[in-house]
DNA sequence: GCCGTTTTCGGCCCGACTGTTTTCAGTCG
């Protein structure tokens, strides 16, 4: 089983809707859904536990570890098809539109046999929710509205999504004997913050072994090409695979060419075309005589443009052939820069690890330095209290040091509607940092919103505004927010942006990082981890980051400590 | 269904917001 800990998550989340839907206990339902969650943060590959192994984890008891063991040995669990036997596909999928949930769904399902969204769409316009209980004018918009943010997300994958996939594929086509090189180009290697489709490269003398290895891994559900040149399939989660083949002595050009953009890849044939030569996936060749002059290695291809090699992530036409041809391509932010994650819970609010856990987890990456920044009250949900809140960091000094890496206390405070935050001055001064964050009062108008971050930045304390536009990946669009006043806000103030490393965040985005930096400020990415491996989702926030052409100067979690505890303090020039 | 120095039953993160109601259900974080 490929990714056991991911795929038991999406079953207990879908068993816990499926209750959810057909109005069985909410408690139940629950109970499903931390397990689920439980599961999908767990460290280790829960195939390989038993039952008594499996109920170690929290959330999970007797019942739900017998169902994990039956999915793990027979691939099903009974009493999940069960209720998808009584519950249609489509019906579940109605839960994954905006404001619409189960409630509602088992309503449409039931009254109208309501079982899939286009229904639901069709359904509407015909006006045949009208006078349906619980149903009216301004439902009907909002989940009209909900429908339209699905489909702009037009099929599109989150990066963690595609990238996990791609490494599978990678690795399984790794093994076949005469692959000389294996790698995924396309927008996924550029690091988009959604993917449409991937693309898989070899390096093989016979393309035949990998077509078929391609049409035959347990991930693929349906071949939709299959050709002597490329073959593209349909994984078991919906993913588009494109797979190419080439001779060795390509791989440099076709791994350019299949990276993209098209953007870029018109402007790079555009400067062959004016040296008189000719730029293909096959390789750069002389125009007229047709002589290969370039492809082994991109390096080469870019070389012999008159380039240096760009990094994916810049491969935009975003400014970069002209930056590249000055010499003057920025040093992009790599993992390996990163000194420390500065946003991260722990199980005192919504994590899943204990604190303990997360800071030994986080020492194994090697960091310098870590932040640990559980929920502030005013997310009532997670009953923070100063106590809790003062224990912990008792806690955490304690901790300080192992392993040479430096612990940080700090908190993610909400954001009021007004731009206050949950604690006095006095108490925030206890703390070696504050994040600062936009958990509610989402529908404010534009002045207001801003004035809203622009105050937070202000505040002396703050010392980052975590996810600053609160956008969820096709399923939320941002705040409506003057960005160009926030960002001058916070050069002004020495206040740092985030670069939510979250899959479903990465907010800020590549544009928005753009813009932000023009005005001077300051960056840190991190993972607003919740688990251990989240911890892991530190490559995305880099990715995006790189896409927003960051350098390690412009990004905090690279400074070494000292440097950094001078930005903390937010004194100017300090 | 999970959990327990309030334990084997009876709770379960709590409150705000929205839209539909006429006193509240559903959804969200």
């Amino acid at each position: 089983m490929a990714r056991p800990n991911e795929d038991v998550e999406a079953l207990l989340q879908e068993y816990a809707d499926l209750i959810a839907i057909t109005g069985g206990d909410a408690f139940k339902a629950r109970a499903y859904e931390k397990a689920a969650r439980a599961i999908g943060g767990h460290p280790g590959d829960v195939s390989r536990l038993d039952v008594a192994g499996l109920k170690e984890i929290p959330n999970v008891g007797t019942s739900i570890a017998e169902k994990v063991v039956e999915y793990v040995r027979t691939g099903r669990v009974e009493a999940v098809e069960e209720s998808r036997a009584r519950i249609p596909a489509g019906v579940r999928q109605l839960i994954a539109i905006p404001t619409l949930g189960p409630k509602k769904a088992l309503t449409l399902y039931e009254d109208l046999h309501i079982s899939s969204v286009d229904e639901l769409a069709d359904a509407i316009r015909a006006e045949r929710l009208r006078g349906l209980k619980g149903f009216g004018e301004k439902t009907e918009q909002n989940i009209l509205h909900g429908i339209d943010l699905m489909r702009q997300a037009g099929g599109r994958i989150l990066l963690s999504t595609a990238a996990e996939a791609a490494e599978e594929i990678v690795a399984g086509l790794s093994r076949i004997p005469g692959c000389e090189q294996c790698a995924h180009a396309g927008s996924l290697r550029r690091m988009r913050d959604s993917i449409g489709d991937l693309d898989i490269l070899v390096a093989a003398d016979r393309p035949a072994p990998f077509m078929e290895a391609l049409t035959e891994l347990p991930s693929t559900a349906e071949v939709i090409a299959h050709g002597q040149k490329k073959t593209s399939v349909r994984t078991v989660k919906g993913v588009q695979v494109d797979l190419r083949v080439v001779r060795r002595d390509s791989w440099g050009a076709a791994l350019q060419y299949f990276t993209g953009s098209k953007a870029h890849n018109i402007r790079t044939r555009t400067i062959a075309v004016r040296q008189g030569l000719k730029l293909s996936e096959y390789g750069l060749f002389g125009a007229r005589g047709g002589r290969r002059v370039a492809s082994r290695s991109e390096e080469e291809v870019y070389a012999r443009l008159g380039l240096p090699w760009i990094p994916p992530a810049l491969r935009e036409d975003r400014g970069e052939i002209e930056a590249a041809q000055r010499g003057e391509l920025p040093e992009v932010v790599t993992e390996a820069d990163i000194r420390g994650d500065l946003h991260t819970h722990t199980d005192l609010t919504d994590g899943l690890a204990p604190l303990e856990e997360m800071v030994a987890a986080a020492a194994r990456r090697g960091y310098a330095y870590y932040a640990v920044t559980d929920h502030a009250p005013n997310l009532y949900m997670q009953r923070m209290t100063d106590e809790k809140i003062l224990a912990q960091r008792e806690q955490l000094r304690a901790l300080d040091g192992e392993r040479r890496m430096r612990l940080l206390h700090g908190t993610e405070l909400n954001i009021g509607p007004d731009g206050e935050v949950d604690w006095p001055d006095a108490f925030l001064a206890g703390f070696d940092l504050c994040v600062a964050s936009v958990h509610s009062h989402f529908g404010l108008d534009r002045r207001a919103m801003t004035r809203r971050l622009v105050r937070a930045c202000e505040n002396p304390h703050v010392n980052i505004i975590g996810h600053p536009t609160t956008r969820l990946i096709g399923r939320r669009p941002g705040i409506d927010v003057d960005l160009d006043e926030v960002f001058a806000a916070c050069a002004r103030t020495g206040t740092a942006l985030e670069v939510n490393a979250q899959p479903d965040r990465l907010d800020l985005g590549d544009e928005d990082i753009l813009r932000a930096r023009s005005h001077g400020a300051k960056f840190a990415i991190n993972t607003d981890a919740h688990s251990i491996p989240h911890l892991a989702y530190l490559r995305y926030g880099v990715g995006t980051a790189q896409r927003g052409w960051l350098t390690p100067e412009d990004v905090v979690n690279t400074w070494p400590l000292r440097r950094l505890r001078g930005f903390l303090r937010k004194h100017p020039g300090g």
